[in-house]
DNA sequence: GCAAAAGTGTTGTCCTTACACCCATGC
DNA sequence: GCATGGGTGTAAGGACAACACTTTTGC
């Protein structure tokens, strides 16, 4: 290394980093859930008045020690009373004008997490769930944040078995299938649906039937984690 | 809408984000060419004491007023002189330890250029190409900034037409293939490669041959981006 | 017994893979 | 003329798409 180097090297880190510029740093999370066949998002009204009726994602500010992970478990935690939530971190949105109050820069989560397990505790600011596809404007950027996680989870659900996030632990193929078609926006063959998911040999027949069901009961199934772990392939196509 | 709703209806917006945590936000490059067959990365030595030898990523704060991508682009342009550079953002970084010198989240970038096109123009601090599979240890969390955005590259280089931004802008099929091989790291059958390219029908034949080669020159094609980007189609399957 | 959804197989088509020989050029 | 990589075709196997009838249950 030339002598010339070593003159530049920065001694006080600390120093360095307290002459850097800062910013308001927020989470932002898309809570999705599944009801009624149709996919669901777990929505606030906005507390400013600038955005009177709109309708908000849960987010909250990034404190001081916190991993950005750790603030999006926190928001879920606090609004919904649940752990061990599926929860990605998908992306950073930084318009410098999409907060009326200042720069504020937001990482958007995407959560998955079945509807039944929980009831909402609190209910502040009319907490509740909404149909994705009737879903026009909403607060700040939100509705954008909302439609890059909807993308996001189209494309990962069709890679991924992140679906089953969305369903009880024990669910029957119909369900699956509807979940599925929902996300996806499509009508799907229930024979080759079927014949899909059994040849990937995930599923674990329960050997419980549907309840309460007005017609002859399907099978309840549940989904094998840890064969799916093990057994994950290295695909490689082209195909674009 | 309950009254009780509107007593706490927030007027102020400003003084709200006033009373918001402030965090230090950097951006960081993670600059990919292909050279000698090799997928290579762009590295600077850092300059901190800390870190003396050790590689890291090109990156810079994010200005008081400027967007994420404005700043990966201020970062790439001052680096390398470019702009219209393939850039896309990868994901937030946020470890509370990763900065010695205090809390500074960071966004990572990747990149895709075309080395040839380009000399370096200011090589301060050693910048200069890495082979990205011989590297090892780097600054802060560098390296495994560095691992997300390869492991990004190899999973949307299969789906998307982003290989050719390594590249010339005249490429033979070899070379093509030969980019294929080094970031996917599997060796793929010659005819099989062309058949597919050929049938998505997306290269257009110059009439140009290569020059300089030591044996029979291959023809030298161009990537139609207006054809692809025409007939991007909606692809349903469920694989995992 | 009827309504409603569960459950099941086959066939044709297309895509992927594996594989070997001749061709054009530089030296 | 020989070494080097360019360029091409075919056949087999596997995945996907399309499609209809029987079974079980609730009422």
């Amino acid at each position: 290394m030339p002598a010339s180097q070593k003159v530049t090297m920065i001694q006080d880190a600390v120093q360095l980093v307290k002459g850097y510029p800062q910013v308001h740093l927020t989470v932002d999370c898309v809570i999705f859930g599944f009801d009624e066949n149709k996919l669901k998002v777990l929505l606030i009204r906005s507390d400013l008045e600038t955005y009177q009726g709109k309708w908000s994602l849960l987010g909250d500010v990034v404190h001081e020690n916190e991993e950005l992970d750790a603030a999006a478990d926190r928001v879920l935690l606090e609004r919904t009373g649940m752990t061990n939530v599926y929860l990605k971190q998908v992306q950073a949105f930084s318009r410098v004008d999409r907060h009326p109050g200042g720069r504020v820069v937001t990482v958007a989560y995407c959560s998955l997490l079945n509807i039944r397990d929980h009831e909402l505790q609190i209910t502040d600011n009319e907490l509740h769930w909404h149909t994705v596809k009737t879903l026009k404007e909403m607060a700040f950027d939100h509705k954008e944040i909302l439609d890059a996680c909807y993308s996001w989870l189209q494309k990962r659900i069709q890679e991924h078995p992140l679906g089953f996030n969305l369903l009880p632990e024990k669910f029957s193929l119909r369900e699956l299938q509807n979940l599925y078609e929902a996300i996806l926006n499509v009508e799907l063959d229930r024979r080759n649906f079927r014949k899909k998911f059994f040849s990937m040999d995930f599923l674990v027949d329960t050997g419980e039937l549907e309840t309460d069901v007005k017609h002859r009961p399907g099978k309840l199934y549940q989904f094998n984690f840890d064969k799916y772990e093990k057994s994950k392939r290295k695909w490689i196509g082209i195909d674009f």
